[in-house]
DNA sequence: AAAGAAATCAACCGCAGCCCG
DNA sequence: GCGGGCTGCGGTTGATTTCTT
């Protein structure tokens, strides 16, 4: 079936040569997982050359691979300033706290983390943040109390797990109330992220071609980000997300956003 | 110890937007 | 203004790892 849509799809190509072309010839490419030498030679070249190009760099740089792969595996594993390994809970707050503003835009959510991908964002939303989100009672979609899921009776609870998550070991099944499956099931049944922004006119976002700058300040206990929005116009604005910690607060500094 | 289930994450795919001729 | 090429983004998949029974 595969191989007829394939051959159907060259057939096609062939026959109207104006045809936009596939980003690569997938019949000379590698797939798949990238080996050592690959990656050597991608570093390599990259070292020499810089970024860019990516159409022309597999070729360039002696790899069997599609520019797109190329461009992949340097921006979300190769990058010297890649940070890796698991989120803060700084980062975690404010992983949750863009995603209601901006929706599933990652590559703007994770320009504000510091060595943090676009897809590494991504993954640790579906796995790990969406489900503490429903686990407090609030849908992961459009940031609201959702009323279907049983609110949290004691938040003490709700953020110590969240620390666990986001701690050194891996803890498994932190929220295990729902399984990752059923969750995705639910997702089409709510509304996109930012949507409870368009059902409420007056808490409709201006525009959201934004020029995002977060500062952290930390000082004794407090804690908080500043979030400056800076639309088109060049007209600035100043969010100030009070995630502060201290003992006024026993709630998750995530649910500060929803007061 | 083994099998199955669940979680994680790297990579692929298709589309949209931008840029340039 | 239009069309084509390239890049970047977000959704999704599937292999691998970890946990549970």
């Amino acid at each position: 079936m595969d191989k007829m849509e394939e051959l159907a799809k060259g057939i096609v190509c062939v026959c109207v040569g104006a045809m936009r072309k596939p980003c690569c010839d997938k019949q000379d490419t590698n797939k798949g997982a990238w080996s050592k030498q690959e990656d050597q030679k991608l570093i390599d070249y990259i070292r020499k050359h810089g970024e860019g190009c990516w159409r022309t760099l597999p070729q360039a740089a002696g790899l069997l691979r599609c520019g797109k792969s190329c461009r992949l595996r340097w921006i979300n594993y190769l990058r010297p300033d890649v940070k890796r390994g698991n989120f803060a809970e700084d980062e975690e707050d404010l992983i949750i706290k863009l995603h209601a503003l901006l929706g599933n835009r990652w590559s703007l959510i994770a320009g504000r983390l510091p060595g943090r991908t676009d897809n590494e964002v991504k993954n640790y939303w579906n796995s790990h943040l969406r489900r503490k989100l429903i686990n407090m009672g609030i849908d992961p979609n459009n940031h609201r109390l959702s009323q279907g899921v049983p609110r949290p009776r004691n938040t003490e609870n709700n953020t110590s797990s969240s620390a666990t998550s986001s701690g050194g070991s891996k803890v498994k099944k932190p929220y295990t109330s729902k399984p990752v499956k059923s969750i995705r099931k639910d997702m089409d049944q709510v509304s996109d992220a930012g949507s409870c922004l368009e059902d409420d006119p007056s808490s409709r976002l201006p525009d959201l071609n934004l020029d995002l700058s977060i500062t952290t300040t930390s000082a004794n206990n407090s804690h908080s980000h500043k979030i400056c929005l800076q639309d088109k116009d060049r007209k600035q604005n100043e969010l100030i997300m009070d995630t502060s910690r201290d003992n006024e607060c026993p709630v998750s500094p995530t649910l500060l956003l929803f007061r």
